[in-house]
DNA sequence: TGTACATCAGTGAACGCGCGTTCACTGATGTAC
DNA sequence: TGTACATCAGTGAACGCGCGTTCACTGATGTAC
């Protein structure tokens, strides 16, 4: 049994990681206590800096599975289909309803600050890089001509032009497209920036 | 000199809001205090509370002056173009330069949120959406088949797209397109919206 | 296997700091005569 | 104009709360024999 410690401590680490997310997700980032993580995993307010080097870390580790899921979910999105056109709208499609669905865990992706002077992590930002090789997928189909910093480039205008008519509508900070009219917005505008950049 | 009380009070009340504004724009949103402000301002604590509801409603009214220098900056930016196109593409390059010259006051327009359960007061709202009549006459333009509602809903898209390039391109939160790509991407990105929309 | 001891993980009370907001005070302004 | 009094705006020390983080303690786990 030498390695009791050692699970009991994964455990709680994974435990601790379960309450913030769920934490996140029902109250919103801006919502969330070291206390009441460590009352819902039923542990000790000590105990998330055995498992995590603060609150910080912490986020960051539920923000990059909640990166992972958002990754998979476009990259489901897209199973099947051959048209870049179709790959692109699939995908801003996807978008929405991965935000919709998580809608404070995906608010906390891009809400989520460092305290001043800490730079973000270098794993979580290639993390965030590797998201952008699924857009850069069909807009390389789409305009061959690029070269790979031009491409790279493309791709996130695009996904920051997808993400911002999400982010404004569905965060209700400033003016945005009304919710019902999203879906619609997203497809006129994705259609025509794939029809405009052919 | 009856006036004086009333002079005496307008004037502290356009200091802390001066101060405010500075502190914003040096410091960003997340950095100011009270304390800071009164100081700047060379008054009393106190004072503030005098002269604003509380701090929400002092940022608020420095939003609002922010948003105005915005829309007089958009609006300056089309000055003499005929082509809804060329007006779009300005109007786009024009919120860049506005965003890189008040980085923090412009961060501060879609970070400050309301205190849980106090919505953004309608007046604000309505500053916000007064705005969306710039994008919306090129957009007619360009598309005079749409109906009232539909053209508010494309002015919306549309500027939340090029928000949103540039929002993840300066504020560093997330990964975006660099800086030095920026106005070159916006210029791409619209040019192919114009196009494809028309 | 059993016993004695050492280690160290989890705990939560307490610390410490930050900071928005209040309120009793005071002195300048306004008013009455 | 001058004087006495009333008002009330500005003040800043103090309040109060929230909350991340620490650290001395204790008991369970691991080790030695």
């Amino acid at each position: 049994m030498t390695g009791k410690r050692a699970a009991v401590r994964e455990d709680l680490t994974r435990r601790l990681l379960e309450a913030a997310t769920v934490r996140i997700e029902r109250h919103g980032l801006a919502g969330l206590r070291a206390r009441d993580i460590t009352g819902d995993a039923g542990c000790g307010l000590g105990t998330i800096y055995k498992c995590y080097a603060d609150l910080d870390d912490l986020i960051l580790k539920v923000n990059s599975c909640t990166l992972a899921r958002l990754d998979q979910a476009l990259a489901q999105a897209t199973r099947g289909l051959e048209d870049p056109r179709d790959q692109l709208q699939a995908m801003a499609q996807g978008y929405v309803e991965f935000a919709t669905g998580n809608l404070n865990l995906w608010s906390a992706l891009f809400d989520h600050r460092m305290p001043e002077g800490t730079p973000t992590p270098q794993w979580h930002r290639a993390e965030q890089e590797a998201m952008f090789a699924l857009v850069e997928r069909p807009l390389a189909a789409l305009s061959p001509e690029l070269g790979e910093d031009r491409l790279a480039a493309r791709a996130r205008s695009v996904f920051a032009a997808v993400h911002g008519i999400v982010a404004l509508s569905l965060e209700g900070r400033f003016v945005g497209v009304k919710e019902a009219d999203l879906r619609a917005e997203l497809e006129v505008v994705v259609g025509a920036l794939v029809r405009g950049l052919a």
